[in-house]
DNA sequence: TCATTGCCGACCCGAATGGTAGGATTTCCC
DNA sequence: GGGAAATCCTACCATTCGGGTCGGCAATGA
């Protein structure tokens, strides 16, 4: 089983690239998408996700493009994963409220929680931990060890 | 999005309905079925695949049915949904070797290992983690605590 | 004005999910 | 021996979803 579905994968390779990039200029995603060897078409619909969760910022028109909305270090990687997949819930009967509560749906059968509650909590609690603890920056510093060439934007 | 299908929900319950039970005695798939308000014959695929995976056994026939193959505190979470889900690989490019080895796929684009990968591991440690911390025994115990009754198998 | 780029909605195909149906086959009980 | 009660096994099916493609509109700079 996979857990993330490609959106995922895409966009945070998305991300990592205009991490890699210097600010203030925007990328265009023609040279993202080279760059990844990634569907143009695609990764459009990818990085509006991505925008509409406030995580990059774009401007329309010739050598328009995108730029990350805050610097690497204050992005989770958490923000990002959900901005791409949705909320993360091991289970369906997993509802997220508002912070960190979280309800299960099969209460009531006969009276008793469902045991599966326990584990799912736990599960989610590693997932999330994780990805708290990832900071975009991270990603980026990985990558530059072991491809230091920033992608050299030929905007 | 949801992480695990309804076969990781029907199977983990199926378990803590088994390890509700006074062990040597096989119940039938139906009295379960019964007792989680499940359809039966789909119950039917998903022991099939903790059969295989040694962690219940069956008798056929009459008064026949399943039971744990080992005591609860014996069986992590992590064998029951990787017997119910299969491996547990955040993202497609991701192949389990024999022992923990994790590859991916995804090397040699242009000679730069993709940093998803280190996102892609942690997220993986943190829930297989979780999973091999949780036994069917802590799980009974947070039923029993719900609801103490035994669910009075009626052969 | 025109190339470049972001933005948006419709469509599409294959695979997986979540089942159902039906028939073996084995075993206990009378 | 004959049911009845069970596990087992395979095939089938409807719907959803993932992973895209396509075409067109809107805005912006040269």
């Amino acid at each position: 089983m996979t857990i993330f579905s490609s959106k995922a994968e895409y966009g945070v390779r998305l991300m990592v690239e205009l991490g890699r990039q210097e600010p203030g200029r925007p990328v265009s995603l023609k040279a993202l998408a080279d760059a990844e060897s990634l569907p143009l078409a695609y990764l459009e619909q990818v990085v509006a996700r991505l925008r509409k969760a406030g995580l990059v910022e774009s401007a329309r028109g010739a050598h328009g493009g995108y730029w990350l909305a805050r610097p690497a270090e204050e992005i989770t990687m958490d923000d990002v994963v959900e901005a791409l997949e949705g909320a993360i819930a091991p289970m369906e009967c997993f509802v997220q409220e508002d912070t960190e509560r979280i309800v299960c749906s099969h209460v009531g059968d006969h009276g008793q929680a469902c045991a599966t509650k326990l584990l799912w909590t736990r599960v989610q609690g590693g997932i999330v931990r994780s990805l708290q603890t990832t900071t975009l920056a991270d990603l980026v510093a990985f990558s530059r060890r072991t491809d230091p060439e920033p992608a050299a934007a030929p905007a």
